[in-house]
DNA sequence: TTTAAAATATGATATATGTCATGTTTTTTC
DNA sequence: GAAAAAACATGACATATATCATATTTTAAA
């Protein structure tokens, strides 16, 4: 259990938290509970019962869903500032996504009660929730296009060049986001092989440089030009 | 301009606007312009600024995205009962997709103006968008998926039983949303020639049987077994 | 009806990507 | 720091799909 009061958490200010007045903050604080994730570890199975939602205070997570054939499918990450768990506290269902820690995260827990009680009363609160929802769908549209009418070698570069944008990269200029060849082969939806060799040749191209699985963009025009 | 009144439409059951009290569904009507749209009409385009919602009361329409390629891509077939803009109003963005009928239509356009104030003034209706665009999501998440780790010809079947879940047959027992081999290409994401000649490899295994672009499902479990 | 245009169909071939095998490097664990 | 495990890398080959060419059929237009 945290001590850290909601209506003082510089997070909210990233999500639609935000649109809850002070008084919704404090009873938020009072019920939710702190947890701390290790890299690697789920926060929530695909098809599990969730009885609230999560705020990221801290790290980088994946939420995938599997697919037929038994790989895993990386929908999205989410990261600092986001929250987790809407989508199925809204629609009254069990999660769709598994969400799984890329690195070590604090997260905190508000339960379903105060979040639903909140929708229903404050329709700030409703109105942002739904803004956000209209963006991921927006996402998720360009994904699905992408998928379909991209090679492996354009998702990739793509995957590299959003990452780069949306977590920014160590001061050594690596991307601050650590994955796996593992990890980018199920961004892009290929086999891992697929995605060590397109990898190994952009890094021929010169357009990256790698030191471990620490990955550098050198030449963002041309992982850019890439067509 | 029509003389049906909202209040009165049956179709408003299927969408949120069923949320809407009797007042704000008769000032809806009041404002409320309808229009024909011939099949191949295009009834918004991509990146075009919408200033309302268009209700369908009657066709079928494809949502589509152009991709980098030049290749159109189907995110979604929209129906009867459906509603249609809601996106690009909430995220008050151009839209990211164009609206094509696929048979004649008849549908009912709201300006911005009345929904926004309904949006604000009715959580119910909020609530009720919200659930949507969640249900809509999770479709999404479902399309990535399999856009990124099935075969042609098992989003090919997927896509027909869709079709048949979804729309119907005629009492010919043909599916009623009538689609050129193009149309099936872009749902699928593939080339027009591959998708003729997966529908014809169906044909051959007595899966589906076809007269002209009418195509009939013979073989439900046999699609279904497609892995 | 005749003609023109569009859509469907199919073959031949090129290309991208997947799969399996195997070796090397990096990371983790004791 | 050594041993074990995991991740990365790359070759060889199989397969799915795209592309181009060219019929054939269906639909639209004159």
């Amino acid at each position: 259990m945290s001590m850290s009061k909601c209506e003082q958490c510089i997070i909210k200010q990233f999500n639609s938290l935000k649109a809850l007045t002070r008084d919704e903050l404090m009873r938020i604080s009072a019920c939710k509970t702190s947890k701390t994730i290790k890299k690697g570890d789920v926060i929530f199975e695909e098809g599990e019962s969730l009885n609230g939602i999560f705020c990221i205070k801290d790290g980088v997570c994946k939420l995938t869903k599997l697919s037929a054939n038994g790989k895993d499918q990386i929908i999205k990450l989410v990261e600092k500032g986001q929250i987790l768990g809407q989508r199925s506290l809204i629609s009254d269902e069990r999660t769709n996504l598994r969400a799984t820690a890329i690195n070590d995260m604090e997260l905190c827990f508000i339960p379903k009660s105060e979040i639903m009680n909140d929708l229903q009363k404050n329709n700030n609160f409703t109105m942002d929730m739904l803004k956000d929802m209209a963006d991921d769908l927006k996402e998720a549209d360009d994904i699905i296009v992408n998928m379909a009418q991209k090679s492996v070698r354009q998702r990739l570069a793509e995957a590299l060049l959003d990452i780069n944008d949306n977590f920014g990269t160590n001061p050594d200029g690596t991307l601050s986001v650590l994955l796996s060849r593992e990890d980018f082969a199920s961004i892009v939806g290929t086999a891992t092989e697929s995605a060590i060799r397109v990898l190994s040749q952009f890094k021929k191209e010169g357009l990256i440089s790698t030191k471990g699985k620490h990955i550098k963009i050198e030449d963002i025009e041309g992982l850019k030009r890439i067509e």
